[in-house]
DNA sequence: ACTGACTTTCAAAAGTTTCTGAAACTTCCG
DNA sequence: CGGAAGTTTCAGAAACTTTTGAAAGTCAGT
């Protein structure tokens, strides 16, 4: 569930910081120019290895890698970017950065924002780090357990009482124990179901509860 | 993360029940042999069913399908199996048998069993769900979730005070942004941590945690 | 220390996912 | 309308993962 041997160049970087916010520079004084300069390499190097975390994070939860890098660089650059500051950055093609973009929209975690005077599109990643996993939260829960839970109850019906006979649950030990299988399986999707709709819930419950939770222990 | 072809037949069995804890028919009366029968193999159909959607959801969440499945046979069958059995009923390689059967075992989601006079080793499931989400989560969070922690405190430091400088964070603007981004998502690991030690820890208070906040709710 | 029953390993094959580059498509503006 | 600027799509390529089958390894009993 892991590994990877990128033979791509992740490192040897060619171009300068391209469109990573740049702050004004303001050097009050000229010795401050060149610890300046090392702190934007600093600041590149961090944005380098946090978007190599997110990556492999994204890989091991089933998410494709670039996809994350893509959110990672979206989320640490705070402002807005287009299509090609985002190829430039991460060495991807054209419709890699495209098919990534357009599947965090769908995610639901990222914006698009437009410049006046500009037709370039621009996407904006949601800054709001508990917003952001809500967000995540229910998606994943929309596409992944629901769907599971659907399934366990047609699942749970082929050996119900309709299919196999009203008695065969009494008189059947075998299909007795399956179903008790399936109804103790089933429970607990359904608790993690709705634990995870308290957490979705908007307006902080999940938050509150949460922090709750830590509260009571440290 | 989703869709997939299986070319395999998996639903054109040519074997009969071979170990799945053949309940002592106990045929009272004749009349029930038929019925008896249709529930084996009702059962059969749903075990076929519970496999493939636990396939189905391991690959979704990154574990590899055929792990998935030798898990949920395992669990249906509630009796311990051996590499045989698992190969018969899965249609798989007796290598791809015994990678999957180590990889739970690594996990913690099975145990070996002898059974006296047999040389053969039988392989057992957890049969308490909550036991076993318990198990699956201390082993996701000490190989995902930990190492991501330690390399964001590792990445955090590349453009800490030691890096470059104490006075950086105030005096650039981007240095204090991008720091303050970082631990917004530290604080938020670092929470998920926590909770998932309340969860992991043993003697159910993950169970009553959890049971607690849906009492709460419903 | 040999045998037979069983398990593990491993290199190659099969299968799946992700990325690329280029073509097709949209949209806006003169 | 024509075309420049930008975005999406898609077939094929590359990368990666999983499965297989067979060989190598292990081990209890003799």
């Amino acid at each position: 569930m892991k590994k990877r041997t990128r033979t791509k160049k992740q490192e040897t970087r060619k171009t300068p910081p391209p469109a990573t916010a740049a702050p004004t520079p303001t050097p009050s004084d000229a010795i401050n120019c060149a610890s300046w300069v090392s702190s934007q390499e600093a600041i590149r190097k961090g944005q380098d290895r946090f978007i190599a975390i997110w990556g492999e994070m994204g890989t091991s939860w089933g998410i494709p890698r670039t996809m994350a890098e893509v959110h990672a660089l979206l989320y640490l650059a705070g402002e807005p970017l287009c299509t090609d500051d985002i190829m430039d950055r991460l060495h991807i093609s054209r419709g890699s950065a495209s098919m990534s973009v357009r599947s965090l929209l769908d995610w639901g975690v990222l914006s698009r924002v437009h410049k006046r005077g500009d037709r370039k599109e621009y996407f904006q990643a949601e800054q709001d780090v508990w917003r952001m996993f809500r967000t995540i939260l229910r998606e994943r829960k929309r596409r992944e357990i629901d769907p599971v839970l659907m399934s366990l109850y047609e699942c749970r019906d082929l050996t119900g009482p309709d299919s196999v006979g009203p008695e065969a649950d009494r008189s059947n030990p075998a299909v007795h124990e399956h179903n008790e299988r399936l109804d103790r399986m089933l429970e607990f999707m359904e608790l993690v179901d709705t634990l995870a709709d308290q957490f979705i819930s908007p307006a902080g419950k999940g938050l509150r509860v949460a922090a709750g939770l830590l509260g009571k222990v440290m």
